[in-house]
DNA sequence: GCATGATCATGC
DNA sequence: GCATGATCATGC
């Protein structure tokens, strides 16, 4: 007798749903008979010692194959249809891990499905292959510990069936429209994840010389998979996989569909042109008293937000930035982002590293103030922003500077009680520069040749950031 | 006025 | 206590 009905989803993760508290080893073990007949009738045996072996190298994606195989025995497909074709469900098997503070959070993108960049020009989203393979998905969730040696034994933690909520469709319609229009435009090696707000556009390749041909360039594009990012994932799993947990505070009305993006804009727009202590009375906060930070609790409150957390913000990887212009229109100071540990950085290739992830991964949200004649902040609207292609390859070059310095020795001069430095300097690069950002002289990180020198940080120069803002905010 | 070093303030 | 946003301070 079947075991469930594989044309009917609910019967799928009623099944599934078995395997909360298994490991994958578990799963191999309580699997004997069945697997034993298909082994010698297929074949199979030979393809699940690679299985091992590769999992051993630390291949990733296996996991899946082991319940594929051991608990829903069906052939692994790598044709175009859904896992279980019959149901329309897509098999994801997916990580996830426990916080310090006890958070539970997604290890990782769910990668969908690759992107062919000569027939995605010719689809909609709502009749496009990664659409037919998210819109039901068995989402399997094991628990990634760092002290398990042996992958099998990870421990599955959740089981669910999964469709992405009638409120995010908008955004990521909006999203899946964005990568198919830089690929219309013949831009298909300038995507970046951080071009999206759920959906992405991840690299997929052994390496960065994994490229394909694109229609509409002659460029190589590097490999790349439609993917629910990873802090969308997170999303999902607090808010849907695990019930009842608080829900947080969102911009958009459930009913309100609206991609993200456009809504923000459209919100903020309205506010455009009235001074801080006009939207200070609109929303009754005391402008005498005038808290720090209030450009940004101005920004939220317009959004209907009335803490400091959006989520829908969160789940896009969303970061505000407050920006004010002078009178002068010029922006006075630089854009900081968190500190990098030296001994880090020099053991850390570029494609790899922390900062090309950050600055590749994440999606900016810039407020944009300007000083007007009497000195009062104007409201000018704001823009969402990730980093150019071609401005990465200049931060590419002040970051192999800085891995350089590093390694030679950072060279050090004392003058008045400051520490003058040879890292990339402000007018040595139009993009970016290092600076340091610390809370004080003794907060400080080890140099690879063991001295101590005050944290540091990647700062966007201030001309560089002005650039980018849209002349409409200026 | 700009470049660069230094540090404050807030919130978790 | 620390990360991070924000801003000050100094010298050329």
């Amino acid at each position: 007798m079947e075991k469930y009905n594989k044309s009917d989803p609910k019967s799928i993760e009623k099944y599934a749903k078995k395997l909360v508290g298994k490991t994958f080893n578990d799963v191999i073990n309580e699997d004997d008979a069945v697997a034993s007949e298909v082994y010698e009738s297929d074949g199979f045996l030979s393809e699940y010692e690679s299985t091992a072996n590769a999992s051993k190298k630390g291949n990733k994606g296996r996991l899946g194959q082991v319940v594929e195989e051991h608990y829903f025995h069906y052939h692994i497909n790598s044709d175009q249809n859904p896992d279980f074709k019959e149901a329309g469900v897509e098999l994801k098997v997916t990580c996830y891990k426990k916080n310090k503070n006890g958070d539970l959070s997604a290890k990782e993108r769910v990668v969908i499905t690759m992107i062919d960049y000569y027939s995605v020009i010719n689809e909609t989203f709502y009749d496009s292959h990664v659409w037919d393979k998210c819109k039901l998905m068995l989402l399997i969730y094991y628990l990634y510990d760092k002290a398990v040696k042996d992958r099998y034994n990870y421990r599955i933690g959740y089981v669910s069936l999964f469709t992405p909520p009638k409120e995010d469709l908008p955004t990521i319609e909006s999203d899946f429209n964005k990568i198919v229009q830089k690929v219309r435009n013949g831009k298909a090696h300038e995507l970046s994840e951080g071009d999206t707000d759920y959906l992405g556009a991840v690299t997929k390749g052994a390496n960065a010389n994994s490229v394909r041909f694109q229609p509409f360039s002659d460029i190589p594009a590097k490999q790349r998979a439609f993917a629910f990012k990873e802090k969308y994932m997170t999303h999902v799993l607090n808010h849907y996989i695990i019930p009842n947990k608080d829900m947080g505070e969102y911009i958009l009305d459930e009913n309100e569909n609206k991609a993200l993006e456009e809504a923000v804009i459209e919100k903020v727009d309205k506010y455009s042109g009235m001074t801080e202590k006009e939207i200070c009375e609109a929303f009754d906060i005391d402008y005498e008293k005038k808290p720090k930070q209030l450009e940004a609790i101005l920004a939220y409150r317009i959004l209907g937000i009335k803490g400091n957390k959006a989520e829908e913000f969160e789940k896009a990887n969303i970061i505000v930035k407050t920006i004010r212009i002078g009178k002068n229109d010029k922006i006075k100071e630089s854009m900081s982002f968190p500190t990098f540990k030296f001994k880090e950085l020099v053991n850390e290739e570029w494609e790899t590293s922390d900062f090309f992830n950050y600055l590749s991964e994440t999606r900016f949200l810039f407020v944009v103030y300007k000083y007007n004649k009497n000195d009062e902040l104007v409201m000018k609207g704001c823009q969402f922003w990730n980093i150019p292609y071609d401005d990465l390859q200049e931060v590419k070059k002040v970051w192999i500077r800085t891995k350089q310095v590093l390694i030679d020795g950072l060279e050090v001069k004392v003058i008045n009680n400051k520490r003058y430095n040879n890292f990339p300097g402000s007018s040595e690069n139009p993009v970016c520069h290092v600076r340091p950002h610390a809370q004080n002289a003794q907060d400080t990180y080890e140099l690879p040749d063991g001295r101590m020198y005050p944290k540091q940080c990647f700062w966007l120069n201030n001309t560089y950031v002005l650039s980018q803002i849209q002349d409409r905010l200026k």
